[in-house]
DNA sequence: ACTTTGTGGGATATATATGATACAAGAAAA
DNA sequence: TTTTCTTGTATCATATATATCCCACAAAGT
């Protein structure tokens, strides 16, 4: 049975998926490596690196992994989600922090 | 049958991926999202969710993709293997363009 | 105390990724 | 032109990811 390509996946992630894929692919060549040597480096079959440059978003993210580190760009990876960085996050874990100070009502051990 | 670990990834790309699933984890409890929550907006089961916060090398991209869009942080992919940054493909490329700039022998276009 | 909630782990069934191979189209070089 | 190399595509067999259930445990709230 045929299935269709996953309409769950959004868009804009589709769109990245691609993009590395497009920018993997161009690593490769600025390298002068063929897809035979590079999937050999990785440990794949040069078809399973052939759907991570085509931007198939079903390859594991050992491979993309692999794909960088052969390519010496594994630090670049170390550049997403990093919480230093994550605004968003910082700012609602702000607002959840206090919402509001409960009053120990029985213990009174801080008063002055 | 019960297989290995899979030794043929990279250290440091397993290590990637296992710091990328515990920084997803941190911005998923910033953002007090549950497992089950996430893993619903991300339409894959809390256990592929869990996978990737635990740092399974075996899951997909467009699992890891979704993540980061739920999060709001899926321009961080972006980041990764920019061309114009690639330091190490630039140079390559400089070095592997011009082997010898053939002089068109019978054009005389360009005299002045 | 109880209840709820969040997370982890197992078992099974299904969907899909992956590897191996062969063949062909296309590009580049001789 | 030929030859070689690279890449795309197709098929088949196997490995594995994934979904869906279940249960167990721990933490936090009532």
């Amino acid at each position: 049975m045929i299935q269709e390509k996953d309409s769950s996946l959004p868009l804009q992630a589709r769109q990245a998926i691609s993009e590395l894929g497009a920018r993997i692919r161009i690593a490769r060549k600025r390298r002068s490596l063929t897809m035979a040597d590079m999937a050999s480096r990785m440990f794949v079959s040069r078809k399973t690196l052939s759907r991570l440059e085509n931007g198939d978003p079903g390859v594991s993210l050992a491979v993309f992994a692999s794909a960088l580190w052969v390519l010496g760009l594994e630090k670049d990876l170390l550049e997403v989600a990093v919480p230093e960085r994550d605004t968003v996050g910082i700012f609602r874990e702000r607002q959840r922090l206090p919402k509001r100070v409960r009053a120990s009502a029985s213990r009174e051990d801080l008063d002055f």
